[in-house]
DNA sequence: GATGAATGAGAATTCATTCAT
DNA sequence: TATGAATGAATTCTCATTCAT
C-alpha cells in the first residue's frame, strides 16, 4: 500500500521481507505514538511491540525517524484509499458531495489516532519526508476539490471558483477537527449529528450568494 | 496576565520576583519551542536563552514541563487577553461578527508560530495541565458562542440553536486552520483574502436554510 | 604462499577453495584495513568488499581477528618474498648491501600503505598471533644481517661484530620510515635522493671506527 | 603544560576546573590506552579509571576522540619539554650531539609506552588534530636540526646540508625504534649499550665522506 | 537568591557472530 | 557449501535534575 516505503534502504534485501517486517514495525509503532507520542516512545519499546529484537529492527530501518516517516506515511495511505474507495461508491453533484462528506467524517472517526497523530509529530520528521507527507495531504484535499468541480459543472452546486480550494481545506479540516476537538466535540454531538449539522453548512455555502444568500 | 502560573510551586517567595523570572523564562523557552519543539529544546538552551543559569531557572519551575505549561498558559492567555480587546470594539450581530471573526484571524496570523506549538505541544502537558489549558480554549470558544447568541437575539443572524456551540468551534478552528494549514493556504489566498472568503462563507450559513433562500 | 594461514581453522575442508577464499578475503579487507583500519571496519564490510556473503566468509575464518592475522601474515610473507628474490640477485659485499638497501627501500616504498597498517595493527592481534608476524619480522631482519656478515667475511665491510645485529634493525627501521614518516619526507626527499642519502650514511658506518672515523 | 588542550571546548567554563579535570582524564586515558588500545577502551571504563561519572567526564570533551586528542597531545608536550630541557644542559657541537642522542633515547625509554601509544593511535585522529599533532612531531625533530647545525658551525661535525634535516630525522626515529622495536632490541642491548652504539654509528656518519674516509 | 559542576539513568545505534534454510 | 536474517550485548553520548558553595 505505501508504495515509498522503498524510498527508506533497508539491509535486508527480500523485498518481501522488508514489507512484511516494516507492517510489523508500523503496527507496533503506531500503537505506541498514539499512546506515548514518538518522543517518548523509546526504539527498545517499538521493537518489542513488533515483536522484533532491537538489532533486527535496525535491518528494516535507518533511524527512529523512519519509523515515523513509515508511521505517517502508513496513516495517510490509509486515509487516501479508504477515501478514494468511498468516493467510488459516490455520485456526482450535490449528493455526491453529501456523501462524500459523510465518508470523510467517518474515516477520520474511525481513525481519530492516527489523525491526531499525524498532526502532533508530522514536524518531528526530516525535511524531505515532511515535504513527502504535505504532499500527500494536499493530493487528499485535492479529490473534495474535483467533487466540487463536478457538482458545479452538472449544476447541482453554485460556487464562485475562487473559493472552491478554499472548500476543499474547508472540507478536509472540519473533518480532522472531530479528531482534535473532540475533547470538546464528543460532550456536544454524537458523530452523525456531527456530521449531519456540518454538512448543512457546508450545502448552506454552496448556494450562489446572489441567487441563495441574498 | 497568566494569573494560573500559581499553580506552580516555586522555591523563591518574592511574588514579583517569581513573575519577572517567568516572564523571562516563557520568552526564552516560547522562542525555542517553536523553532525546535519541546522535546528537541534542552533545559540548559532555554536557561541560556532567557538569561538566566540552568540553577537559577529550577528555583522557579519544578521540571520541563512546568516550563511547557508556562508556554501554553501564556499563549492563551495572551490569545484570549487580544481576541477579547479586539471584541469588546466589535459593534454586536451581524456586523459584530463579521468584525469579530476578521479580528480573530488577524490575532491567528500574528501569533502563528504560537498557535501552531499549542496545537503541536499541548499533548506533552501532565494531565492537570492538559485540562486547565482545554477548559482555556473553551472559554475563548464561548466568546463567539455569545457573539453569536447576541446576533440571534437581535435578530440580525439566524441560526439553529443547536449549531451554535458548532459554529463558534468551526470560527475558531477556521482561524487555527491559518496557521496549520499555511504551508498550502499561503499560495492560494493572502489574509486578507482568505478572511473576506471564509466570513463570506460563515455568514451565508448564519441564514436559515428555509427563510434565507428565498 | 602464507604457508601458515593453516593455522586458523575453517569450517570448509576442501583445501584449495580456503586457500582461495582466503585469497579474496586478504585482498578486500587489506584495502579496507588500509583505508579505516581494523576497528573502524566491519565483517560486512570485508565480506562486501572480497564478494562473498558474511555467512560464507564465516565458514573461512573464527573471527574478525583471524582476518587481520591473515593479512598481516600475507603482508610479510609478501614482504619477505620480495626481498628474498630482490636479494637473490644481488652480489655480496659492499656492493651487495647497496643494492639490498635500494630493493628493500623500494618494496616498502611500493607496499608503504601495507607496512603502516602493520605497524599501527599488530597491536591488535590476539597474543599468539602477534608472537609470529613479530618472528616473521625477525627473520625478515635476519636476511640483512646475513648479508651483512658475508660483507664482513670478504672484507669489503668493515663493522664491530656487537653492532651487526642493529645495524640490521636499523636498515631494516629506515625503510619502513620511508612509509611511517611519509608525510614529512615526501616533502623533502624523493625516493631515490632518499636512497642515496641512506645508504652513503649506512655504508659510512661500516668501516671500522679505527682506522675509518678516526 | 599542553596549551592547546584549550581547543576542545568544553560546558564547564571554569578554566582552573578545566585544567585539573583533564589532566584527570589524560592521566586515566592514558594508561587505559597503552594497556588496552584506544578502540577496545570505553568511555566508562576511562571515566572510572579518572574518578569521574561518565556525565562529568563528558562536561569536559565533546567525544571520546578529544580524549584521544587530549593524550597525544599530552605526550608531544611532555616529550618537547623533556626534551628541552635536556638540551639547555647540552653543550654544543659534537659533543652537544652525543648528550643529546642520550637524553633523547633516555626520554625514549621512559615514555615508551606513551611513545609507543602515539606510533599506534594518531591516525585515529579526526583531520585536524592529527595535523596539529604531526606538527608538534617535526617541532621536535628541528630542536635536533639546530643542533646539528650547530655543530656544523662550529666545524666539531661535518656533514653535507642536503642531509641534515635527513639526520635530524634519523636520530629521531632511532629513539623511537627502542620503544617500537623493544621486542627485539631488548633482548639484545641495555639501553646504554644500544645508546653507545648507535651514538658511534650516527657520529661516524657526521664526518664528510672525503675527508674522513681516507 | 544565584550559580554551575556533578550525576547516572536512559537513549539510539552498531556489529560480530550464529544458524536455519 | 552458501546464504543472509536474526540476535542482543555493548557502546557512545545526552540531559533533566540536584545540591554544595
Amino acid at each position: 500500500m505505501s508504495r515509498d516505503s522503498k524510498r527508506i534502504p533497508s539491509v535486508v534485501k527480500n523485498r518481501q521481507l522488508v514489507e512484511k517486517r516494516r507492517q510489523q514495525i508500523i503496527r507496533g509503532a503506531c500503537d505506541l505514538f498514539v499512546r506515548k507520542g514518538f518522543h517518548r516512545t523509546t526504539t527498545r519499546e517499538i521493537a518489542r511491540e513488533c515483536g522484533l529484537s532491537i538489532g533486527t529492527m535496525y535491518e528494516y530501518i535507518q533511524s527512529k525517524e523512519d519509523v515515523l516517516y513509515l508511521v505517517c506515511d502508513h496513516i495517510h495511505s490509509e486515509l487516501e484509499s479508504r477515501l478514494k474507495s468511498a468516493l467510488a461508491e459516490t455520485g456526482s453533484g450535490r449528493e455526491g458531495l453529501t456523501k462524500a462528506i459523510a465518508q470523510h467524517f467517518r474515516v477520520m472517526a474511525e481513525m481519530s489516532d492516527d489523525v491526531l497523530l499525524i498532526y502532533q509529530e508530522t514536524k518531528s520528521l526530516p525535511g524531505e519526508a515532511m515535504s513527502y507527507v504535505l504532499k500527500k495531504e494536499e493530493e487528499i484535499t485535492s479529490l473534495f476539490e474535483e467533487i466540487l468541480q463536478r457538482g458545479i459543472r452538472d449544476g447541482t452546486l453554485t460556487l464562485d471558483p475562487s473559493v472552491v480550494k478554499l472548500m476543499a481545506h474547508n472540507i478536509m479540516v472540519l473533518g480532522q477537527m472531530w479528531t482534535f476537538r473532540r475533547w470538546a466535540l464528543k460532550g456536544l454531538y454524537t458523530l452523525e449529528e456531527y456530521t449531519r449539522h456540518q454538512t448543512a453548512l457546508l450545502l448552506n455555502q454552496c448556494i450562489h450568494p446572489k441567487t441563495g444568500g441574498k
